[in-house]
DNA sequence: TATGAATGAGAATTCATTCAT
DNA sequence: GATGAATGAATTCTCATTCAT
């Protein structure tokens, strides 16, 4: 990287390192966590100059709104097309747990937000969001043949609980040989997948 | 602070020097936010030196958690003595609304257990949380006349929800004047207590 | 220790707390390194209050510079009682290896001296190394059938050398397997088994 | 230091920019002694922002290093270019002595490689080393009319010794008139001129 | 004598971001 | 457009020593 990379002229091209960024970002959290991310780490790993990253992300917290409204929009399409009336808490678990940083990203949703984004791109990223949140509560309302207020009140809820939920993800690093065995389950890994489903199953009244 | 502080020596001075120590920490936080929080600043506004800060706190984020615990201690306490099985969502909401620093500390939780508090110092808190988070389940399980099992799992989706709820009380800072129409919503003050409401109520099924 | 440990008026008392503490540190060392000898941990290890231990070490450096001087005296000892004629640089070489936290002692005691020693005590450490350094000298003359005057001079040289020796011995803790080839002999351990004796030979002339 | 000091973009200029780098920590050293080395001081006496120094240094021992290797290679030059067969020990006594923080730098390398170094600027600095003590021990053969084998082994023992006198060179900083008359010896001011010429006259057989 | 609570100086280092080239 | 050298704020925590009790 001692020359000039070459220069993304048109607007595809643009797009296209943009996604470059945002997927060498991906394996940078996968690799080494969210501290590891930092802008000399994502410049090499993108073959770019750190400066260029500034040409495609205004802050490194709106890398991160980037990357959460891809992941939101990835859980909810699939949503669209796999979820089915019943198993409904299940499947919505799992979709949520299996979408890559779509949990630890959510978790940080409003840490991040708060921290450093400028207007114009955190007004877009909630455009995005409010839309996908929209496709949600449709396909909710159709799925559970529920008038669209109905259904939309339900998403609320759910989503809410899920940002909740969120948090439990979050990987302590203790090691579970050390615990006490009255605090096992509450350091328990994986606590996502067992504390979201029965709120998803009280708040749709599937008991 | 160029003298010696008093030094407490008995068991009851100390926890009488370490309450101090917590209630100047949430001096600052109100004064200046969280980020205000600095190991310097704090031990000014407590009158003790720099290092004496540490025989009474481990780390600060042990202080936060130490906040935290608190405040929950508090809300769960206060729930205990008023409210009654009528407007329970509304009760909760201004119960945890009103509680100085409980939110903000609730949506901070996670990220201030990933960070850094020692073993020890954690287990502890935990025990209370568990404790505090029993408390309220029994007397959910009164006010709702259900039996405790239920109470139990109400209280999870609850907890849940409300934590969920919490990241949504973290200021943005953002002056509404400037925010676009679609989404004044999504920005307003108080947050917390419109969207939190409609959950306990659906979670309660209160309607 | 919550009440005041018994008090240790004769000399003889006195004495042997100061045995007790210098015996604590030696433990210290050896379990944790120099780095993990701090008055605290001492303190404790030695059963005794923080404050306690400066009635009888006047400061840290001071008790590296009594730890040294005894390491020295037992070293000049043994040396007295065991050396013979034939096999000197092996024997010293082993008698001053083995000799317990002498060669980091010494490694340290320019640093040590430097750092903060009071007066008082740090003249009377440098008489008992001078004593037995003449002792050391003596012995050498008696050995080698040299006058005195050259034994002195020979010490001079030796004690040089096994100080700059001595510096060789300090752990550098690098994994050896990580070492590239080149340079595995100047991290080995033991360096100063090896790089000493040939040394010592050189000196005395027994090549 | 309110502007931002020109950009080293080529190797040349960043090669020269270690340089000032190096010779203002040499003045530091000089003027406030080793302790008044502070990463802070050493910026502002750059002329550069504190985070420039770890472009170019990457930490404060693997700058002390750095300074040693540097120094350890003026005295080798110089010993190349100026020893003669005859007055070798009073020779390299003085160049040892004059040349700027050699001795007081070899005399703390062991504590400070033990300290803080990094793997890659380490070996680096030992492969200099070595080199250069294959140089002195080139010229030392030549100069002795030695086989190459013998003047290493000559060179091993100069270097121990080197090594043991640079620690009595540390400056104790206490005043001569204060000190009892059986001691002034042990703490006279160059210490060094005094101790180590010996050594070498008896290790190279000049008596 | 013994205690241990209080002190407080003190410094290294990281890393997001900028802007001269 | 791309680069990467330079910036510099910002903060934690340790630990030897003292001295009130």
């Amino acid at each position: 990287m001692d020359g000039t990379a070459k220069r993304a002229r048109s607007v595809d091209q643009k797009a296209e390192r943009q996604k470059a960024i945002l997927s060498a970002a991906r394996g940078l959290i996968s690799d080494l966590g969210f501290d590891g991310v930092t802008m000399s780490a994502l410049a090499k790993r993108a073959q770019v100059a750190k400066g260029t990253l500034y040409l495609y992300v205004r802050s490194k917290e709106e890398l991160f709104l980037l990357l959460f409204v891809e992941a939101m929009e990835d859980v909810v399409t699939r949503f669209e097309a796999e979820a089915c009336a019943d198993q409904l808490p299940e499947q919505l678990t799992r979709l949520v747990s299996d979408t890559p940083l779509f949990l630890p990203l959510y978790a940080r949703l409003a840490a991040v937000i708060e921290a450093n984004v400028a207007d114009e791109p955190l007004f877009a990223a909630k455009r995005r969001i409010l839309a996908t949140s929209n496709r949600f509560s449709n396909k909710l309302a159709t799925l559970l043949e529920v008038p669209p207020a109905r259904a939309e009140a339900l998403s609320l809820v759910l989503f809410q609980a899920l940002l909740g939920a969120a948090q439990l993800d979050l990987p302590s690093g203790r090691d579970p040989a050390t615990l006490p065995a009255d605090l096992r389950d509450s350091f328990a890994v994986h606590q996502f997948d067992r504390a979201f489903p029965p709120s998803v199953r009280h708040i749709l009244g599937v008991d």
